[in-house]
DNA sequence: GAGCCAAATGTTTACGTAAACATCATGGCC
DNA sequence: GGCCATGATGTTTACGTAAACATTTGGCTC
């Protein structure tokens, strides 16, 4: 764990006390009282006379007292603080989450600290779970570690953890969204519609959710005889799934495309209008995450819904099993529901000229 | 500052101490020196033999030791970490913008702990705040306010603050976009297009930013004499623009309307596509932040890009000032920069019947 | 009013780290 | 070879809080 350079012991020097905030002894002197006494109305234990406590109480206030969380945390072992390891905030799924885990949290008593990691390769990732390991957190939520793999990651023993769709699940506590169903859900959707078959732009293929969507719509396609046309690869951006779309808009056998996500089907709709090819009358688009914009897109887009907020919450529940009973839940991951909501991007399979 | 509940000093308790890891003691025991030594060799100190140092270094590893930042922070006086108050995470410029700050955070070896608002009322800021002053932050980013003025948020003395666009701006150091010029873009190129004038759905009216593009926009139509019909008000969601917006599409007089968000706008575009006006043929459309969907909306959206990078950054930057300087800021504030970006989305007005 | 119990409050201590100060060795110099 | 400067290491202490233990106060019983 410890290396030669890149010691977990190894900082730099942080300048000494700044600022200096009121502490329980100067309330105490305040309040002519022992700071043991502010302590417990501080704490609001009950075995304290009225009058005391207001007298500590109008001292706190008259210095503007607040509890200093280091020597708290320092005392308790416990910073009720966790961890967030995002890769791009600002990516819907992923903000999403992370609101939801910041909201979940939040309902227990505990803070979040974010960590945004620029890419997702190995390297960046095991140097934002170093630099938060260094923070002050008591558990650790891995949002999306894409292409990090147990081995490439040097987790902090002991650090309870808990991972979305990654390939942590099977040695770290995870909670996935039920990627399969949803692709399947998809894809029937539109094979019900009469389409032939169904094209596919796939997210990265380092990432563990977008190889479950390829897998699932392999799958239903051949499960139902379909020809399975090569899938086409994007990264999750709507730049990528408008360049590719440009390519489907000029094969007419093109009917029927279930997206990685809705950003990358936004981008195939953009590139299907500016090829003039209707939506859904000559094509139709599924996306998924059911994004807020997606009901607005136009046409509103057919997608699969994963529950963020379930997610989040299921996170920092398993999460918080963790740290606060000590409890060893590898290996145990929960599934998400997904739900395929349709709307006016998929329709009937064109006749066949 | 302290009321009868909400007392800052007054928490639940937490448990004591769960989980014992490794302490600088232990490793001095291990490698047989003293704990100050192996202080220095964690803070990378050269006075120490290069012997001692790999002795130290080895029972570090061999115990899996990390420094203990409750103790680390207890000592200093700091956590370096930042405490970012926002108040929807999924919104677009909300998370591009706490993104910016995690990242130039980051840069400058400060870690940021998230506390997301419910709602923005007064009393859930509030609240917020007190629950981050009970964490560990050297200094606080207020991302969206709203409807809080610095009355009805106390914020605890001598935590050094910086805001984002609100009604923050004045007393306390802040950062924002340049709303009038945005707007006066925005509106101008609809006019330079040869239309009449200008509709404007709005962003809530709690907000400072949508008022600044209320009045800016009414500005600009003023400056050209154009008539100025009455504002809708929506509130940022693409719900209410998608609302607001199937009003706008039965008036035939409308033919430019700018909206105060991209996510607006695309509630308003949905709108216009549903009763079979055209755009930008029969309406154009303008909105505004330059999320990263505006480019694959159909039709592609002309927008005032934010530079929400810049802003993140600067906030951070202005932040650190005080901290690590305890400099007064107050009053300084940071304008940064927008930028019209014309797409398909608006065109020529359309002539009279 | 002595005795006793419980409530209220005070005193001591430990949490892990690192600055400040103290000590000890080593080596160069005359 | 003694002296001092220097570098390496050890010892003491403080940071703010809260548990554990100790003491005082007050009220009640008989």
């Amino acid at each position: 764990m410890v290396e030669t350079n890149g010691v977990p012991g190894v900082q730099t020097r942080g300048r000494a006390r700044p600022r200096t905030a009121p502490s329980m002894a100067e309330v105490a002197a305040l309040a002519g009282v022992s700071s043991q006494t502010v302590s417990r109305v501080s704490m609001g234990l009950d075995n304290v006379k009225p009058a005391t406590r207001d007298r500590v109480l109008a001292a706190m206030a008259e210095l503007g007292y607040a509890p200093n969380t280091a020597a708290r945390a320092l005392r308790y072992g416990s910073f009720r603080t966790l961890g967030v390891i995002a890769h791009q905030l600002a990516r819907t799924g992923e903000s999403r989450t992370v609101e939801a885990v910041v909201e979940a949290a939040r309902a227990e008593g505990y803070t979040v600290t974010i960590v945004d990691v620029e890419s997702p390769s190995p390297d960046d990732v095991s140097a934002a779970v170093t630099r938060l390991s260094h923070q002050a957190i008591d558990g650790l939520v891995i949002v999306r570690a894409e292409s990090a793999t147990p081995d490439t990651l040097a987790l902090p023993a002991q650090l309870p953890v808990v991972v979305s769709d990654s390939r942590f699940v099977g040695t770290h506590p995870a909670v996935r969204a039920d990627q399969t169903e949803g692709a399947r859900l998809a894809v029937q959707h539109l094979l019900d519609l009469g389409h032939r078959t169904v094209h596919h732009v796939a997210g990265p293929d380092d990432s563990l959710p977008a190889r479950s969507r390829i897998d699932a719509w392999r799958a239903t396609l051949e499960a139902g005889g379909r020809a399975v046309p090569e899938p086409l690869h994007g990264d999750w951006t709507a730049r990528t799934g408008y360049a590719v779309g440009r390519e489907l808009a000029t094969d007419p056998d093109v009917t029927a495309v279930f997206c990685a996500n809705d950003e990358t089907a936004a981008g195939v709709l953009h590139a299907l209008h500016e090829a003039g090819r209707r939506v859904p009358d000559d094509v139709s688009v599924v996306g998924f995450d059911g994004i807020t914009l997606a009901e607005h897109l136009w046409p509103p887009l057919t997608t699969v819904e994963q529950d963020f907020a379930r997610i989040g919450s299921s996170l920092v529940d398993l999460l918080l099993r963790q740290v606060r009973d000590e409890v060893d839940l590898s290996g145990t991951h929960e599934t998400v529901p997904v739900r395929l909501v349709v709307r006016e991007s998929t329709g009937p399979a064109p006749r066949r000229p």
